[in-house]
DNA sequence: AAGCCTCGGATCGTATACAAACTGTGCTAA
DNA sequence: TTAGCACAGTTTGTATACGATCCGAGGCTT
């Protein structure tokens, strides 16, 4: 592990539709692992020199990977200026977490299903991770394996298309928490994934379906998207918080 | 209109994350126009030279649309191999419509609520151009109107979430239609695009769920999944069909 | 003093050159 | 005759050079 991200996700989240070159993959990787841990937050600008320097790779190669990524919501290349980690706007993170809450208890359920016990077994490892990045203080891994999480729920649940919705989901989801997150002591309620496991181990895809509706709405609750609402909107605020 | 796709889709469902360049976004869409209307069939290569040489684009352009294309499963590359047209399997093929049937009925009861008197004159439209389409023979604009009409549909419910989810598996249906599609006299059955219209004109959000719902189970049904199943599993029954 | 303009640095857009990989063909040897 | 091999042609992978564009700084004008 010599690379500058040691510790991403173990699942490994493949993304959807591979990059042609690995040495574009692996940028594609580090950008993607530090955007999900917060180390990019977001708006930050990723011009393409600067990204190649760090990573010893060509702009050819740097440029794939963010088309990559701007793919999937991650980053947002506007012409002409370049790339830059997104900044979803309170319209998007609502509209994530809506199509979230389509999605993910259907996937929950076929999951429910299908998981044999070695699915069970990754299930209640990554839980037993998130929890132990969590009693060490390190929230940027438990954010991530929090994602895991739900990936690989619907890794199990065995319908590739949904996955792929459900990574990009789960992907922009993460730069929403980093943006709108209120309660910074309730972490990523840990308890609905213990649950969720539970349900899941015992094929109860009814109540699988049910838990994960009510874990993603308990997420969208603790999102702070009413009131600032209307703070981008005005200028004055904006400039404001600069000085 | 000096291209070749001169009737490409009037609704113009524009690109996810929009290419930088506009030259790469004009390939990019003709060469989406071309697998929409089937002048593609699956499998076809499309080495970056060539395309290049079609549209008078050099290959680092080609490439960018490319590799765009391959982010929503239109465009299958493989690394040092090149980009082909996708070819879907018969389980991508029942994925995909998995998905639209989950997520397509809730888009149409959204735009049930939401449509304006322009939307559905806008969508009576496309309806008659299909129509038309139809009763002219010309089966590559119908399919390819018939793909506007449901993007319309989710561009109306406004979730733009959904709208991405739902343009891509438009696209990708299109090729599974191609390659599985059975009877080819009853097309598309256009009165289910009518009855829509209906229910969401009037605003009755649930019955434009269940319309959507059955609409897209027909088009399923519609499809010869079944037999070919095992096909190309086995080697043997591949080198008979050779002969 | 405020607004406009010009210029310079930084960054992106694109083409292209060269290297690497893969495919298929024809030759050679068993 | 057939298996293996070497080589040539084709196509992709990557770096880089050069031009275009954008943004901000500073000076100039009013």
């Amino acid at each position: 592990m010599t690379s500058p991200v040691g510790r991403a996700s173990t699942t490994v989240a493949t993304e959807r539709a591979p990059l042609r070159s690995a040495r574009a993959a692996s940028v594609y990787r580090e950008i993607l692992g530090a955007i999900l841990d917060h180390r990019l937050p977001p708006g930050t600008r990723l011009p393409e020199d600067e990204v190649g320097a760090v990573y010893g790779a060509s702009r050819t190669i740097v440029r794939s990977a963010l088309e990559a990524l701007s793919h999937e919501g991650v980053v947002s290349i506007e012409p002409n200026r370049g790339a830059a980690v997104a900044h979803p706007t309170v319209a998007e993170a609502r509209a994530v977490f809506e199509a979230r809450q389509l999605i993910e208890p259907r996937v929950a359920a076929t999951a429910a299903e299908r998981a044999v016990e070695a699915d069970i077994a990754m299930l209640r490892r990554q839980m037993e991770a998130e929890h132990d990045a969590l009693h060490a203080g390190d929230h940027r891994r438990a954010i991530v394996l929090s994602g895991d999480f739900h990936n690989s729920i619907a890794a199990i649940a065995g319908q590739p298309v949904f996955a792929s919705f459900v990574r990009e989901l789960v992907v922009r989801s993460s730069l929403i928490l980093s943006l709108y997150w209120r309660r910074r002591e309730a972490t990523c309620a840990t308890p609905a994934h213990g649950a969720l496991i539970t349900a899941l181990a015992t094929g109860r895809s009814g109540e699988a379906a049910r838990l994960m509706d009510e874990h993603i709405a308990d997420l969208l609750d603790g999102l702070d998207l009413s009131e600032r609402e209307t703070r981008p909107v005005s200028l004055a605020d904006m400039l404001a918080l600069r000085r």
